[in-house]
RNA sequence: GUGGGUAUAGUUCAGGUGGCUAGAAUGCCAGAUUGUGGCUCUGGAGGUCGUGGGUUCAAGUCCCACUACUCACCCCA
């Protein structure tokens, strides 16, 4: 057998319903919000990724599913989608289009990483990205799409958490006075710490280990060292959400892992689906659009794991939609009248009324089983009378009730109930 | 890349110190005096016990290796 590869997961048909219950909601809720969705290949070249994500990431480095196509060009499975709206934006001139430009995508995401709990190879995103405004109502309106979100599918338990990292200017102060800092106590951290010193000292602010998290208690924080403008921004952002009602935390700790992210990021976290708790992950991003070879174009948004926000819903006892079925099953009586029942579903579909009958020629009573079983409200017998005097029984299955129907107002009946 | 745990029917799991013709529940299919599901009852299909070696008269059970899955670190959605 030949089995599925590590870290996928197949959606099967009886859990799709599921997704399209999500689906439906993002696409709702964009339209109120006003963004558009955009379209971008699952395939970029690998170049647009170590410019856009950053050369210095984790994902980058390690995680990327990189391959030589045919005509030697190095290729890249998406490992987050902001990077491919970016080259997209530029690439398409949509700068010159009415701005702001507000988009969203739902696509799968592809990273080679240790499987676990709510970590895939392959995940599905559904991200927002907010184009051509430095407003700190862009911010907000961003962090509104999905705090909406979960208030429309009744999660109330994640936590908003905001940061500033500050502009290019004001993190060179930061990093100065950090590192400085961190060089006095590096030899009480872990080994992992004492590598990022150098490298990416601000992913240690980030460190789960005790002693570390000791350490990075009393460290200078991002916040302390803005600048004017990026201090005026994190404040204005806060008072906004604060007006809204929209409940955050500060939390100096939070930097995000790729390396666009400028001023403002935010995650939310639940805890009741095991370590990975990050439910969407997203900030301002700056110097983005100039890095993929665009003009200099602010721009902020997020990513939110499909998976996750599935398994947040489910452990919470929370609706994750209902199950597709047809509204009625026609039940033929015996093989012979197979051909009268298929005829009348042919009339209830054309008349917009979904429909099913039995193709594997099974008795009358194994198909009661069978639309019991998969949940049909209606059933619609059909037997030598039925056919004789156009007249059927509409039965109600969760009522057990039957109500008789003339056959040429079965559909206009079935509309009505 | 680094640790820990687990591998027996479609699924969830039983099978102390080796002796089985490998079980249960659930699901699936069929039936319970031939026109009606959910409850109940009966029957049926479905497993080379993850793979490969080893010990033994005898291995699902003990030993070794491999593989897969899983949780956690790392990192992130």
């Amino acid at each position: 057998m030949i089995n599925i590869p590590k870290g996928t997961k197949d959606v099967l048909p009886y859990e799709s319903y599921k997704w399209h219950y999500v689906e439906n909601i993002i696409r709702d809720l964009t339209k109120n919000f006003g963004f558009s969705e955009i379209r971008t290949p699952t395939f970029e070249h690998t170049e647009l990724f170590l410019r856009g994500v950053g050369e210095t990431t984790d994902i980058v480095n390690k995680e990327m599913y990189t391959f030589e196509d045919k005509g030697k060009r190095s290729i890249t499975l998406k490992p987050e989608g902001t990077a491919g709206v970016a080259r997209s934006y530029v690439e398409n001139g949509l700068s010159e289009a009415p701005q702001p430009m507000k988009m969203y995508y739902i696509t799968p995401v592809f990273r080679y990483e240790r499987p676990q709990a709510g970590r895939l190879r392959e995940h599905h995103q559904f991200g927002v990205e907010l184009y051509g405004s430095d407003s700190p109502y862009a911010d907000v309106e961003v962090i509104s799409v999905a705090k909406s979100l979960f208030d429309k599918v009744g999660i109330t338990e994640l936590e908003l958490n905001i940061n500033s990292i500050g502009c290019p200017v004001c993190r060179a102060e930061y990093n100065k006075a950090l590192k400085s800092y961190l060089k006095d106590h590096i030899d009480g951290m872990c080994p992992t710490c004492k590598e990022r010193l150098d490298k990416n000292p601000l992913r240690i602010l980030d460190c789960k280990e005790e002693k570390c998290k000791a350490v990075n208690a009393k460290a200078p924080r991002v916040i302390d060292y803005l600048c004017d403008d990026c201090k005026a921004h994190h404040e204005t952002v806060k008072n906004i959400l604060d007006s809204l009602g929209i409940k955050y935390t500060v939390n100096p700790n939070i930097v995000r892992g790729l390396d666009y992210y400028t001023k403002t990021v935010f995650e939310f976290v639940s805890t009741s689906i095991g370590a990975q708790g990050t439910v969407c992950g997203g900030g301002r991003y700056n110097n983005l659009v100039k890095e993929v070879g665009g003009k200099p174009t602010p721009a902020v948004g997020f990513g939110m794991g499909i998976e996750r926000l599935l398994m947040v819903l489910e452990s919470l006892n929370l609706s994750v939609g209902e199950v597709e079925v047809p509204t009625v099953y026609v039940a033929p009586l015996s093989q012979d009248l197979i051909m009268d029942a298929y005829k009348i579903v042919a009339d209830l579909r054309k008349e917009g009324v979904s429909a099913e009958t039995d193709i594997i020629g099974r008795s009358l009573k194994a198909q009661m089983k069978y639309a019991g079983k998969r949940g049909y409200k209606f059933v619609v017998v059909i037997g030598d009378e039925e056919i004789k005097n156009g007249v059927v029984k509409i039965k109600d299955m969760s009522q057990g009730t039957e109500d008789p129907v003339q056959l040429i107002n079965l559909a206009k009946e079935i509309a009505r109930k």
